[in-house]
DNA sequence: AACCATATTCCCGCTCAATGGTAATCCTGC
DNA sequence: GCAGGATTACCATTGAGCGGGAATATGGTT
């Protein structure tokens, strides 16, 4: 599945051209983008005049080419984050009004969190969230929600591994860690001073699925000096519920037991 | 650049295989997929299945497929969409704020009016605009601002097009929505009731770029029965200029004719 | 103007990955 | 069990992809 010596398919090839753009890169010439991918000259130029084609990229006045508005069209359009987004940015809307500073929505992906949405912009905190932007599980409020509300045996692999300390509150011994997400599962929220980066706490809750399954985790940023910032709490459960509701969920079935430890 | 009989490269199929994903189709079997998408059987398994080894496309318990997390996340961070989102969602949500129904940034893309962003969901107004939609450029108001502030050469080739008339309101005839442009581009936003639903109208303003081009048009759909929707327009008029300015727009420089008739 | 570095396009022969038909197998509901 | 669709396995054919190399365009410097 693969034509060139390599042993590399084109859709991987592809996925190396689009993976050479992000937020600090978002155009370049298409020589420094043989260069960023690594591949051979003529065949940069071959498969980026193919995708100019098919405007999946796009080239601008100066020659420079970015990502092409086509592209980014098919894939939300097409994408179920769509979905997800639509449904908690009207609740996100009303926690941002209330709170002011950082609301965010990230969900599970590749052992990592995936921030998919964020509303404020508030200059005055520390807030490393951005929006398609990755961020470890063990180390954010929403990334410990998630884990909380994962099966058992993810939360037995992500455990297992090396664990990176960001702060002094970072928790990153396995057992603590276990203990605090039961906490977590039984409060119903996390709030974590200043795991990744001191300034900043941030608060996270859960968001259901129709099947009971955690989707996402909704959650704000505040200075970690405010002092009871477990009083956003409230709020933001409210509006996770509504997320979840829009979701399809049904409320906690009585009787059925959750699927961690 | 094509392998197969029907001269279509791997890109294109590529394109299909996306564009047979929607709002409305999130998820389907690789055999629906390859139905929708025309391709043959054999060849959608293969081509599938390479893109669930990259992660372009995920597969679900059922067996069904979908657009992968991975795909929206390298389009999402790679693409210059989300440095517009970021530099226009806090003035949106100010707007948004304010106004109460639904504000919308959309930009011009392939002779359409893409929306890029949306806040809002009134439900109590007809608000056909979705993120990653379009709409035609002459039956809407975001359309006609960016209609008003293209070069000339572009406007002729648009409006000597057969323009569809959507309700009583619409404007088709290429001398009334010239004249129309040129009173847009006066008096700074364009206003239209009803000209694609009869019930909402529609009030957007320019959002321009450093080099004093138009990047964006912000809008807000209110209710057609409502008194004065002229009073908006100030709120929406300093929010396009906050975000010009976020985007390096230096402010209308003295003494520059504008690109228009 | 002459120069140089870099970006981009053009050319071309080799080759194996992509193709897609057919057939076997696996599900799933009736 | 049976029918109908979904999915996988197999395989001969071939032209699209490949990439080195040379030619050309572009742009900045002295």
């Amino acid at each position: 599945m693969a034509n060139s010596p390599s042993g590399e398919s084109i859709i991987g090839r592809f996925v190396r051209i689009v993976s050479a753009f992000d937020d600090s890169h978002t155009s370049m010439s298409v020589a420094e983008l043989g260069r960023r991918t690594g591949l051979p000259v003529t065949t940069t130029y071959r498969l980026v005049n193919e995708l100019l084609l098919e405007r999946l990229l796009e080239r601008e006045p100066g020659g420079d080419i970015h990502i092409g508005t086509r592209m980014w069209e098919l894939v939300s359009r097409g994408s179920k984050m769509l979905g997800l987004r639509e449904a908690a940015l009207p609740f996100m809307e009303d926690v941002q009004a209330v709170v002011q500073h950082s609301t965010t929505l990230g969900i599970l992906d590749s052992d990592e969190v995936l921030y998919i949405e964020r509303l404020g912009s508030d200059k005055t905190i520390v807030d490393i969230t951005k929006i398609a932007g990755r961020l470890p599980v063990h180390a954010t409020s929403s990334g410990l929600v998630l884990l909380a509300h994962s099966p058992a045996a993810y939360q037995d692999r992500i455990l297992a591994r090396p664990l990176t300390k960001f702060t002094e509150t970072t928790l990153t011994d396995p057992a603590l860690l276990r203990r605090h997400l039961a906490e977590i599962r039984q409060r119903g929220f996390a709030a974590m001073p200043g795991v990744i980066v001191p300034e900043s706490s941030g608060i996270a809750v859960p968001v259901f699925g129709p099947d009971n399954t955690i989707r996402a985790a909704l959650s704000v940023v505040v200075p970690r000096n405010e002092e009871n910032a477990a009083a956003r709490v409230p709020v933001l459960m409210a509006a996770a519920r509504g997320i979840s509701r829009a979701l399809g969920w049904q409320g906690e079935l009585k009787g059925t037991l959750r699927q961690s430890h």
